[in-house]
DNA sequence: GTCTATAATTCGATAGAC
DNA sequence: GTCTATCGAATTATAGAC
């Protein structure tokens, strides 16, 4: 058993993989149960008898990259043990290898949730976290500038999220290869931390 | 001829304005001709009888979202008067403007552009523009930190455009309201110029 | 210009053979 | 489990009356 190519995948496997690699590029509309099928290399009838439905095949595609896009975002943002700066490099440093790994998932996550927003599996929110205290606390003794928490949020998010999305606009206008890229996205996990401290620190820093 | 609601909008214009909003929330696959001329509040026949086809309609309502997209995008960044800093204002300012206006647009592009780079309507490319003349001298001259141009542009246009894209995310884990959101958008075209020059004066701010 | 009716095609889903 | 063939609904587009 290699580790690379997978050898012996099960058809119900082979069937899944075709449907999130089409429903994630194209999205539900765009994307063909046909296509899905041609995909994974088998017949159309085989995809309804594995999956009942074009619904039901989409459902787990969508359950696994809403699962991707909030995984460890609640750990991460509820422990204890680290500071604010070590929070904000753990999420930008893991959001940006997840993000390497799965790059058209954003654009899916965010397009579903324009139309479902309750489809974001979201358990404790952002008011209960325990880096909103820490934030708060931070404000209370003067360390950081008195920023809506919001604006925090989409700093990082931002700052994390963006150049995945956009990446087809930033290949068309600076020529970037793909390699380039992904080392830009690699410089980015250091760089984006100490911006965020930057604009924490706010004014002090002139 | 008051200057609120349109009245005696022509049936073309009624045809463009429902396909715009459609084609701009749902996109091209899941929005159907039907729900075009519904929403227009005409017959079938007649968006066929105007526009010939879906896919003549759907072109012009994109050459219309890009065209807004990358609208003063060229002319700001080319403006020989303008310091990095004012440019930047300008753009940041502009964008939010023009995004609050037309909340769905970005993700409109965002998605067209992934799978069709080329329709990005620019012509002079990043590479040639005025700003980053400005930003390589200002370099040399160790007015600002060596970064890469493409971390700024990057920089810039996630802490503008991020926003609007993830606002359904937003507003289910914080319980903003849209008066709230709006707010926050206005505060960002202070916000944003002064943190990219906190980025851009990098680690002096300690 | 605008409508009703319908043609032509595409698409999701199932029946039934192997 | 897997395939071919096909049904039925949905969808784009057009013909033709007014």
């Amino acid at each position: 058993m290699t580790k690379g190519k997978k050898i012996n995948v099960s058809t119900e496997e082979k069937i899944k993989d075709a449907a999130r690699k089409l429903f994630t590029r194209r999205g539900y509309a765009a994307t063909k149960t046909r296509d899905i099928a041609a995909e994974a290399g088998i017949n159309l009838a085989l995809l309804n008898y594995y999956f009942r439905s074009k619904e039901a095949l989409f459902a787990i595609v969508m359950r696994e990259n809403m699962q991707h896009f909030v995984q460890g975002l609640s750990v991460i943002l509820n422990n204890k043990n680290t500071s604010i700066e070590e929070k904000i490099t753990q999420l930008v440093s893991n959001y940006i290898d997840m993000l390497i790994v799965n790059q058209d998932m954003p654009l899916f996550v965010l397009t579903v949730l324009r139309n479902h927003p309750e489809k974001l599996p979201i358990e404790s929110k952002l008011q209960n976290s325990y880096f909103l205290k820490q934030i708060q606390a931070a404000v209370k003794a003067k360390e950081i500038e008195a920023v809506h928490p919001m604006h925090l949020m989409l700093n990082i998010l931002g700052l994390t999220i963006f150049p995945f999305v956009g990446k087809p606009i930033f290949k068309h206008v600076s020529g970037m290869e793909d390699e380039e890229f992904l080392k830009m996205m690699e410089e980015r996990k250091q760089l984006i931390p100490q911006w965020i401290v930057l604009m924490l620190k706010g004014k002090r820093a002139y």
